[in-house]
DNA sequence: AGTAATCCGATCTGCCCTATAGGAATAGCA
DNA sequence: TGCTATTCCTATAGGGCAGATCGGATTACT
């Protein structure tokens, strides 16, 4: 059995997703910008990745950077428009792949010639989560009613 | 921004599930095992490799085998009982995990201490798709309705 | 000038994915 | 008994990338 799960958030993903919280946080309190300093010693992140990550996202345009003293890094945007699926689009590039490949792109020969209809539906389920998720709904705990609806199943905690 | 996917189907699942719908095959027309050089050289899957998926796919109890002359493999239940999500546990462990931690097992400090919902509903979402499509479903092209439905949204054939 | 940040490139460690090789064990058949 | 086809097991190689850190260059404010 190999270690590499179907769906992985990497720590890089989870660090982003952590941080974009803190600076939506930052925008709603209307502080100033946040250094990663900061971000790092409250989230508890190591500084320079953090750094290398935070990079990234401004090179996404979903966060905006100011050098020098005082300087540090806040959201593009308001926090209620940038979604869970932009942040991993961000650091991590398309939220799912086949083999390397984008899932409509796979071609397979009878009797599996049906699966890139699956593989286009698990992308699917998953933007239907990330795409509608936003930073804001995160910070506030209010989660669009699918997604709860998903995470109030009967054994959605449980192992399987 | 790094390489690995979020979601990615490796190579490894890609192919225990295209020789898994071989095995389907087999087994509604009634021949007997077949051999993991019948299925790689039908399914252009690398043989050494897939004896290796094969024998993953034996251990979790979802592949018979037989040996010697005439020998080959078989599953182990018919195939409307073998779910998507059956094979990729076999093959590759948990469906999803957050930094080789279960989603639910992830402790945040505010503001991120609502993100556990969020992974669990991921997760929640992949099994609605992975756990009721059936090795039967995608052979026959009959796969379950809210499966249609997601991947015959709009958009869902479109990168993003 | 001094200070506090971002920014950039290089580097290191180790793991694990993909794939192959070689042979031992097994089962049917002539 | 020997022949053949097949699974089964162990070992191995190559490459790539995740995770993380260092040192310094650059920028901006006071
Ligand atoms: S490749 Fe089979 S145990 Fe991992
Ligand atoms: S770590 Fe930033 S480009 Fe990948």
């Amino acid at each position: 059995m190999g270690k590499n799960r179907p769906m992985d958030i990497s720590a890089r993903t989870d660090y982003a997703v952590r941080a974009m919280l803190s600076l939506a946080a930052a925008q709603v309190d209307r502080t100033g910008p946040v250094s990663a300093e900061a971000i790092a010693s409250r989230q508890a992140l190591p500084k320079k990745f953090l750094e290398a990550i935070l990079s990234d996202l401004r090179r996404s345009g979903l966060v905006t950077s100011t050098r020098g003293n005082a300087g540090g890094y806040a959201l593009a945007r308001p926090a209620a428009q940038i979604s869970l699926g932009d942040v991993f689009r961000a650091v991590d590039g398309p939220l799912a792949e086949v083999r390397g490949l984008r899932p409509h792109d796979m071609t397979y020969q009878p009797p599996a010639d049906h699966l890139p209809t699956v593989w286009v539906a698990v992308r699917a389920s998953l933007r239907r989560v990330l795409d509608e998720t936003t930073l804001a709904g995160v910070l506030a705990g209010e989660l669009p009613e699918h997604v709860v609806a998903l995470s109030s199943a009967p054994d959605a905690w449980r192992n399987r």
